[in-house]
DNA sequence: TTGTACGCGTTATCAA
DNA sequence: TTGATAACGCGTACAA
């Protein structure tokens, strides 16, 4: 948005105004056509060297830059895609944010950001901004267990890579973190750590890995002869409803020894919560993360986590994003992502004689 | 970008083609003109009851959606606006963007995010990309010190709110923490506390809000009599060097009863280094924090710390930039926000005799 | 109330 | 090697 200023006859008199400074001032400014200078600045078709320089001059000295909407309507592509998710405050997301940014830019396109708060209305919303933006592709991370409203979307959407969502349909591509499985191994660190009273909190049910998880935690369980209780198992019907210290308190009522969360942010506010009401972490009660935030190496006890790349989750998201909008054949459609086991301080072996 | 299917003839027989749709195919289908679209879609001029019906059920039907790049060709918005930031994982970030993207979606405008790590290079190259887009404005955080850069810029850049940066031009805007004001408070407090040997840590000098922080430090010093010890001033050279351990060690060396950091982040760690040197925090130590981050109230002693408004910063900057792009007056061209003392339990009261 | 003609800034096609 | 012309999808001014 360089401008040229004009002076024009208006009724009232004459006026100053602003005004783009467009490929045709380069032209006129360079004595040729409009095309010469497209042909410079895209390298494109022949040249001769002088009219190149002479126009890269003037490019330069007057400081023009093209519009990209302009160029966009004719090449129907973009350079931008669409990067929509519930809501950046969860730490989770800024390293993935990261990691897409970073490798979006290196391959020339640039990111919107969309925020849905979890919010049906608004995703859908979301995706229609994107498309009215004719972005050239999607990352779409919308956790949550309606794939009937995404299937009807898909076929008018642009390229889509999901997060955390897999669609078995041609053309649609996916990042999963194996939910189940870091449950499952979390809970087997646990029991063989000698817990067996081990506690779960998992999210809605509307929620796809809040699902996995408790599956991850049945199976494991199973697989170790441990009998379930339900009073260890924890659902929260919304996110912003989560009491905290409520849970706890009631877990350690039924006497956990170990309680399993969803996430680092859940399991260092569980950790205050043990501490205000007098148990020590990891030697009364042993606590789980997930996801291995920077946050759960900065609280104190450092906690135990299913840490998941995110960083390179972020950079995967954008890498096969980038293949599919180029049109190459992707190899993988669907990566999935399994969180490594990182001890650390909030949880303990504990004697294997108590129950 | 909802499609068409189109038969075409070519040379080797028909083939299938998808294109997007447009205003003339519902113009065609509806058999109007598509200004008639036009003024349905826009709600501008008069249409008919009829027609309007008529073309709304069509619309719907197809999944029409106007192309914005068109659109903003002409009427010369693209309703986006450009977010720069260094580093979305710096968790200073995440709840500022949370209340730009709420305010500006509010507006119907979206947000372009850009990282700029600490870069000027990318930097510019970021303000140049917003503006070959046609950004309606620019909401830009580049918390360093050289102005000359960024001042060669501006004629050129559209409506553009800083935060952190206080520019004194004609049609420059910002909101600024007031990083002199939160030091000076926190060094107050702990003087009041009992404090005198007070250690700080700051950015680079390069780093504008270090700079300020270390001037709002020797000031409250100062007015309480208390002689500075260079020993007790850690400067920081560059960001990522940062050596926690070893500074934190320095300062015990040089027996500080209290250390003020400069953002959260750095204070957590440092109560784990201190931790991890047989420090109890806040008895054997004070620690204070900056910003009142989440993080700040996650970690154990929950970090006493000058709290900043972080969400609204956001809004206020999106409220701002909303108002110059509609050409509306602003009535304060710039806003100081005053960090607000949040005492937890890192920092304590000492007793006065001791030095 | 509706339609025609033009322009936005760029690239693609073809001819010179 | 270069230029004229059309096209992209839409909104606006004006005419019908």
């Amino acid at each position: 948005m360089i401008f040229v200023n004009l002076t024009v006859n208006v009724q009232e008199g004459v006026m100053e105004v602003k005004r783009r400074l467009t490929i045709n001032d380069i032209a006129a400014r360079a004595g040729v056509s409009r095309q010469t200078i497209s042909r410079v600045m895209n390298n494109k078709g022949d040249v001769s060297e002088a009219t190149r320089n002479q126009v890269l001059r003037i490019i330069q000295e007057l400081g023009y830059q093209p519009s990209l909407q302009a160029r966009s309507m004719i090449t129907r592509q973009t350079n931008t895609i669409a990067l929509l998710l519930p809501d950046i405050t969860n730490p989770f997301f800024p390293e993935i944010v990261q990691g897409v940014e970073e490798t979006l830019r290196d391959h020339g396109q640039n990111v919107f950001l969309f925020m849905t708060n979890e919010d049906v209305e608004r995703e859908i919303t979301c995706i229609q901004m994107a498309q009215q933006y004719n972005v050239d592709g999607v990352i779409l991370c919308s956790p949550r267990v309606d794939d009937a409203n995404l299937r009807s979307l898909i076929p008018n959407m642009p390229p889509t890579v999901f997060l955390n969502r897999r669609l078995d349909i041609e053309g649609v591509y996916s990042v999963v973190i194996d939910a189940f499985q870091g449950s499952y191994d979390a809970t087997k660190y646990l029991i063989q750590n000698g817990h067996r009273n081990i506690g779960i909190v998992v999210g809605p049910p509307r929620s796809l890995s809040g699902v996995q998880r408790l599956a991850g935690y049945k199976k494991a369980m199973a697989d170790h002869g441990i009998p379930l209780k339900e009073n260890l198992i924890n659902e929260v019907q919304q996110f912003d409803e989560l009491d905290v210290y409520k849970i706890t308190k009631n877990f350690i009522k039924n006497q956990a020894s170990a309680i399993l969360t969803y996430n680092d942010p859940v399991a260092a506010n569980m950790v205050q919560a043990c501490l205000d009401l007098k148990l020590n972490v990891p030697d009364d009660i042993s606590i789980m993360g997930f996801d291995g935030v920077s946050l759960s190496k900065q609280v104190t006890p450092r906690l135990t986590t299913m840490a998941v790349p995110l960083f390179e989750i972020g950079v995967m998201l954008a890498d096969m994003l980038i293949k599919v909008v180029k049109g190459e054949e992707l190899i993988q459609r669907h990566v999935d992502i399994y969180p490594v086991l990182r001890v650390a301080q909030s949880t303990k072996a504990i004697n294997k004689l108590r129950t």
